[in-house]
DNA sequence: TCGCAGGTGGTCG
DNA sequence: CGACCACCTGCG
């Protein structure tokens, strides 16, 4: 059974955006899965209204997943104030926002996305949550699934994840949801670095994506070739363009991340 | 066939 | 340390 939620007053918002800046992985033509609740969202960009069907959450809950209560304004001005490079990005992606993604979920996923691409990671974290998670019910026209417990995963056997072409990262899988289990949620980086199959680049995402540290930086291929193109790094200087991010966009580096791989990701199609 | 895709871990020097 | 390199899998 859906209800609707309709949140006013919603400025920066633009569901492409969001859904396809590379922070999420269940969400399909605005449908997606939060937890235990399917959600179909809806942008009215001239009332400015935010339009949620969803078998449930309260209105807050949905708040805080969207990251409501951030003036995503005053975060464009100031990154633009500190690198004018950056406005046609920010322009370009002007209704990204940083979900507030669960912890476990964004640990696994990002495990998963590993020397992987975008559509397979997302067929992958279905086959997951299509065998190990709990059925929510039909809803859009079909089955929807929970993405599992770290309990579920800890316990689950190699090869039957082998089965849903994770390929080497099973392991990893079930090593951090049994890690997960016995430590409880990571806190930092550091801790981030100790699970099995995350090196710096998955940690920065799960900083960023699954802790809303939003100073992290994390710097995949396409950022590489940013930071190629428009600063003139070397392909592999890593160490540079980490200094290069925190110098010149201090806390607000994540954000700046987020603008600048939708940008240049959306733009070479 | 081969390189690449939102990299990591292991092994050398 | 830093530079290589193998690695499941699917696609162009």
């Amino acid at each position: 059974m859906l209800k609707e939620i309709i949140i006013e007053n919603v400025y920066d918002f633009d569901t492409a955006h969001i859904f396809d800046c590379g922070q999420c992985f269940r969400w399909n033509n605005d449908i997606g899965v939060v937890g235990s609740y399917v959600c179909k969202a809806t942008y009215d960009e001239e009332k400015h209204l935010l339009k949620l069907e969803t078998n449930g959450g309260t209105k807050e809950f949905w708040q805080n997943y969207f990251d409501l209560d951030t003036d995503y304004s005053a975060i464009k001005k100031m990154l633009a104030a500190s690198d004018p490079d950056i406005i046609p990005a920010l322009e370009y992606g002007q209704g990204i926002r940083i979900l507030n993604q669960d912890i476990f979920e964004t640990i696994i996923s990002f495990i998963v996305s590993q020397n992987n691409n975008i559509p397979r990671i997302k067929k992958c974290i279905e086959a997951i949550c299509a065998r190990y998670g709990e059925q929510l019910g039909e809803y859009f026209g079909e089955m929807r699934y929970s993405f599992p417990s770290a309990g579920v995963l800890a316990e689950a056997d190699v090869c039957d994840l082998a089965e849903l072409k994770l390929g080497y990262r099973c392991e990893y899988i079930v090593s951090a949801a049994r890690q997960y289990l016995k430590f409880g949620a990571p806190a930092d980086y550091d801790e981030l670095l100790s699970y099995p199959g995350i090196g710096p680049k998955v940690a920065n995402c799960i900083m960023l994506f699954g802790l809303h540290s939003v100073e992290a930086f994390p710097i995949d291929t396409w950022v590489k070739h940013i930071m190629n193109d428009m600063y003139g790094f070397e392909k592999n200087d890593v160490k540079g363009m980490t200094g290069f991010a925190r110098d010149r966009f201090g806390n607000y580096a994540g954000y700046a991340q987020q603008y600048l791989f939708y940008f240049y990701r959306e733009k070479k199609d």
